[in-house]
DNA sequence: GATATATATCACCATCCGGTGACACTAAGT
DNA sequence: ACTTAGTGTCACCGGATGGTGATATATATC
């Protein structure tokens, strides 16, 4: 047995992730984590104080949203800002797809408040700020929101998918139809630049 | 005591709900709903065999989703299509909104599968759906689709409104934001549809 | 090598959970 | 009045939970 306590605390941070993953938000709980993480309970205590001293520091030990500086490298400059507009929702959509990580920490955010799901919810807003931002969409409000409802909209799609549960039978997860949401998107929003200015 | 079977069971219903409302769906168990009731146990193993046959019951009990036909009786047969869209998928937001049972089950839905989150899925389904055919929107698909997506946003915001967690800062039980919000999906949808056949 | 400190293990507590069996009461049928 | 079926109460089980105190062991310091 290593007695490693920098060691110990990454066990039990991980442990955690891999519970969220694989068993969802609901079955968090310090028997389970220390289960997980083949650790004994008295060491959360020990090391992060209570549970909620170990969800405060999970949620600045990983970064749990994709990162969105990469995923918008892809993006040129000086496309059309519907195009831009678009291609943010999308690819903010893809990567919770990709995140079954994202997904249960999304799910928990709506359902209660609690250190993790705070910053949590705080992270996710500024990234989506940020991404609006650097490619000057932010002046513009109503933008920033419709982009904001039509993202939200795609996340509640790609949750009801995981429990064979799908709205309307919209499945996020078949391809087919999510290059059909795509689509819709891409050419809503290029009807709503046009109805305005002209875009760029 | 009175020695009632059925009004036993309307008890047990009644405590599940008022449980769920107040505390939320990761309370519910049998034990909580039997002190909530104010009834043993044993009763709701009687009555309903187990939790799951209780939850089955419950999604057939009450008409837990707002009364769709009641709610669009305002709505002008004659209006413009984008209008009507609008106004369809506003009036649900709203209904979701002034319903904290409905904001309950509808994140339950998002986070696990069982009877109850499944029939309440599909109900929710087959409302939107008799909504939109009512109105003669059904054969596009693209309006079905784009329709589905903002309403999903609404309810996604909604929902992150509840914990002090809200996405953005938009936090639809604020009138002045969801009147906002109500602006840009109004305006949104009357670009889409100009982009296509000019509407009505 | 002896001591002190950080680290890990174990045993235990009260409480809650889902679930069941035994019993008491009440009302109706005969 | 006596049985019978329906209804409600109670006590209990094994197991899981959050939380704590006492103890063992490894590492560092002198």
């Amino acid at each position: 047995m290593h007695r490693n306590a920098e060691q110990t605390r990454q066990k039990i941070l991980a442990g955690l992730e891999s519970l969220i993953t694989r068993d969802g938000f609901t079955g968090v709980g310090v028997n389970a984590v220390a289960r997980e993480a083949g650790v004994d309970k008295v060491l959360i205590y020990r090391y992060f104080g209570s549970m909620e001293g170990l969800l405060r520091t999970f949620a600045d030990w990983k970064d749990i949203c994709p990162r969105i500086a990469d995923l918008y490298e892809g993006i040129p400059e000086k496309a059309p800002l519907h195009e831009i507009a678009t291609r943010i929702v999308i690819e903010h959509a893809q990567a919770l797809q990709n995140s079954p990580l994202a997904q249960e920490l999304v799910c928990w955010a709506l359902t209660e408040e609690n250190p993790l799901t705070v910053l949590f919810g705080k992270e996710m807003e500024h990234r989506e700020l940020k991404a609006l931002a650097d490619k000057g969409l932010i002046p513009d409000e109503d933008v920033v929101m419709l982009s904001v409802i039509v993202l939200c909209g795609l996340q509640y799609l790609i949750l009801r998918g995981r429990n064979n549960n799908p709205m309307m039978g919209y499945d996020y997860s078949k391809t087919e139809i999510r290059e059909k949401l795509e689509r819709v998107v891409s050419s809503m929003m290029k009807a709503f630049f046009q109805g305005r200015e002209g875009g760029r």
